[in-house]
DNA sequence: CGGGAACCTGTGATTTTCCTGAGAAACGCA
DNA sequence: TGCGTTTCTCAGGAAAATCACAGGTTCCCG
């Protein structure tokens, strides 16, 4: 495992019998993420939600670590935190480069950071996402940055298809039957999970952890809000897609069946 | 129960004469849980409910021994409680995962204590459950945690057969010869339960303790009230499934016998 | 054939869960 | 800064689910 030293990282996904989708390595091997944050809670809640993705992580909780797990764990992406107590967050960025011209860099700023600073840094191939964020927004940009690191030709892989409903991933475009939906960003990364798990019953305690901030501290009842809205968007006066089920949570499915 | 050491190879999971299926790990050893909770009651409720599963059980009376056990018995899910004595949840979470990083883990949580900051709790691979639960949702849930952590072999097993009736414990929906049928969620842990002891004689003692929190004080009488509802739901007008042993209990069976 | 026990099910009260309008606050952008 | 958009709280109301009660039915046994 150690002595593994992949720096091709085209992507291929393949689907897991739940009916996830997942993206692994050309050699079937998982994916390999570092997490790096100073806040033990950040990176425990990352390192179980990227998990969750299939995917091998790995964390560190400051600079001089991130470099030398990076050395020896030669990941496929890495999550970063601009803000650690040792080194800037640039300078990691820097060392990192050094083992690892290649891989792609997530970074995770506080919201009132200096943005075009960042700005700068993305040019590349990286991406970034502010805190307080949401796992699935953590997620699907990790997703983007891996699988453009690698084949280059993975358009479609972009674009998830309930029924007569796609969500392009890239462009945020959402259309039912060939008709555009302007969604707000909530309403775009629920129907985003609702769509990455078609016809299973998604609690309201299990969305409201994936979709909103970790930081959330408000009432449950938003996501029924937000139900409420997408229905009104998704499935206004045609036949429903979303759908309650009682004491359990939601689901979406095509509206054939 | 005190003298209890089972660390026992010796006794491997048969497959039950009755059909019930089983969860094994890969290799055929049975599938092992850590029950961790302060109070003597719900350990051995759910030790024995956990046993009749199939599984090796072990349990825990607080942080400290949780951790131990883990160590040496190295589960492959826990139940933990998150009001422990001695230590908080979200600690006893952290040293569990250094002991063992991708053991999936089931929350029990207060029934008015669901707000009090369980985020990012669903959002890996794992689950809670509040008290008071009944022992067919901690049952269901073990077994998704499980079957998605890839500890077991049998990995996309949610659909329960018998004869030409089918559930789906994802997408909670029930069909008889095709046709869906809508039941509340009542009915729909009744039902698991009974398709899941296909051919076997329930009382409604047992089915009473299953699929009821454990702290129902109603009327036995609701046993039969549900048996009825889904009599009308699953064998209005056909050959019916469900039968009665008076004096006994139920059972489920395919029809054409 | 009669009586009792076990079981079935209609009715309706209570509780739970969900939906959604209205408006306040925060945000984003010019 | 100001205005439109987005996010979220609150609360009322609707719908659904749960369950107690009680009268009716079936079955068993003497």
């Amino acid at each position: 495992m150690l002595s593994e030293a992949p720096d091709i990282v085209s992507s291929m996904t393949t689907t897991s019998p739940q009916g996830r989708t997942e993206l692994l390595r050309p050699d079937g091997s998982p994916v390999r993420v570092l997490v790096v944050d100073d806040e033990l809670s950040i990176t425990e809640l990352l390192s179980m939600a990227l998990r969750y993705e299939g995917w091998q992580i790995r964390s560190a909780g400051d600079g001089t670590g991130a470099i030398q797990t990076a050395r020896e764990f030669r990941p496929d992406a890495v999550v970063l935190d601009m803000m650690l107590p040792d080194m800037d967050g640039l300078t990691v960025l820097g060392r990192l480069r050094r083992e690892l011209p290649e891989v792609p860099v997530l970074f995770l700023t506080a919201k009132d950071a200096v943005e075009d600073r960042i700005a700068g840094l993305t040019a590349g191939g990286d991406d970034y996402v502010t805190k307080p964020f949401s796992l699935e927004e953590v997620v699907a940009r990790l997703r983007g940055l891996i699988r453009r690191s690698g084949a280059a030709d993975r358009r479609s892989e972009s674009v998830l298809v309930v029924g007569d409903l796609t969500l392009d991933e890239d462009s945020h475009e959402v259309s039912r039957a060939g008709e555009g939906i302007h969604l707000t960003a909530t309403e775009f990364e629920l129907l985003r999970f609702l769509m990455r798990n078609p016809r299973r019953v998604l609690s309201k305690a299990q969305i409201l952890d994936r979709v909103w901030s970790y930081d959330f501290g408000g009432q449950a009842n938003v996501v029924e809000l937000y139900i409420s809205y997408l229905r009104r968007k998704i499935d206004a006066g045609r036949e429903p897609m979303i759908h309650t089920r009682r004491g359990a949570g939601y689901l979406i499915k095509p509206a054939a069946s």
